[in-house]
DNA sequence: GTCTATATGTTGATAGAC
DNA sequence: GTCTATCAACATATAGAC
């Protein structure tokens, strides 16, 4: 019965409203008083289950990080065949975003600003260190383009190139759109519109840049 | 003979490093004092040559955000043949960023974290207004695709995701490259080599995903 | 124009009542 | 566990000498 009080769920409601505050201001330019009045409790309260800033800015990221990737990362690891994999991981990634349009952004300022955040999403890729789990994608992802191109399927592509082209047409409209949306002159709307008409066309486009 | 005393350039010294500072820290995490230091004089100078930190801040997101998208735009609304556009914005934009690796990591950030940028950035892509700029981008673009449907050498696709999916691939590499290099386990060395094969591979992949 | 010294304002964090 | 009040540290900005 030690946190008996807590059922409230002040420490969710906290650590949701930090969520949305570090998200759409960056770790230095997010206010602990923003966060407080976000969550509708006390400011000290941020420090009684968060103890620092920092600390709560950890927890935000690694979660953030932790909801980016990892399931990219599987499915990309299954034993799906190519085209099904690009399939999977557009439609995932893409709904992924719709739902929390600030996350690549935060994600993106995150590791640029701060380095030793850097080693944090290594880690939050999975349980495991990165120092497996990254290459071993790639390597699967290798074996796959290699059985397609000796098929006479696919031109040959490095695994590091496929995979890099892949997420940054998934992610990076979403980092860019502010840029975007000021270069195309589309509203909310226009967005989503925009983006549904993506999940369709994307596969395609992706699989054909890559025929013999 | 009013800034008779500026040859030394002190002016342009605050600048640049102000550019260095608060393209690696963003605006709300760098510090006056820091550039101060790293531009090697006082931290009252800044005040007499900007008046505030906004205004310095300002100043050089207006510069960066010159760098990045007018060159691409300009070679866009060229009247060189599609492919060719194609060829040119990759070895533009991946020679620029391989020059500035933090300028789109940087963009983004100050894009989704200050809503006010977003204006500043619309002006900074021409003289003009963006509300001129990009859609004429888009509208030549789109006459471009057209004319190559119509010969059958190319699968229908909008201007907008076009241009969309073209910078998509360029520019973010740049911006996740701690993700990617975490990843892929590449140095500084192997990124390098990395974009390198990008420059040559990268236009046939995209030019691929559009053959009918 | 450029500096030192200082004022002013924010912000993260703690003490202590309830 | 949760609050109010307050502290200590830092960051931006200004005053004023040179």
């Amino acid at each position: 019965m030690i946190k008996s009080n807590d059922q409230s769920g002040k420490e969710a409601q906290i650590l949701a409203a930090a969520r949305k505050v570090f998200q759409r201001r960056g770790t230095s330019g997010a206010r602990m008083a923003d966060i407080a009045e976000q969550a509708g409790v006390n400011q000290a309260l941020l420090h009684y289950y968060f103890r620092s800033k920092a600390r709560l800015a950890d927890a935000v990221f690694l979660s953030a990080a932790r909801e980016l990737f990892p399931p990219v990362l599987e499915t990309l690891l299954s034993d799906a065949p190519l085209p099904d994999k690009v399939q999977r991981v557009v439609e995932l990634e893409l709904d992924t975003l719709q739902r929390h349009p600030y996350l690549p952004g935060y994600v993106i300022s995150e590791l640029n600003q701060h380095p030793e955040r850097v080693a944090q999403f290594a880690r939050a890729m999975t349980g495991q260190e990165i120092s497996s789990f990254g290459p071993r994608v790639l390597r699967r992802i290798g074996e796959q383009i290699d059985e397609a191109v000796a098929a006479g399927d696919m031109r040959s592509i490095t695994a590091d190139q496929f995979v890099i082209n892949l997420i940054s047409l998934c992610i990076f409209p979403f980092a860019a759109r502010p840029m975007i949306a000021a270069l195309t002159q589309v509203d909310d709307e226009g967005w989503t519109a925009m983006i549904e008409r993506r999940k369709q066309e994307l596969p395609a486009f992706f699989l054909g840049g890559l025929k013999p």
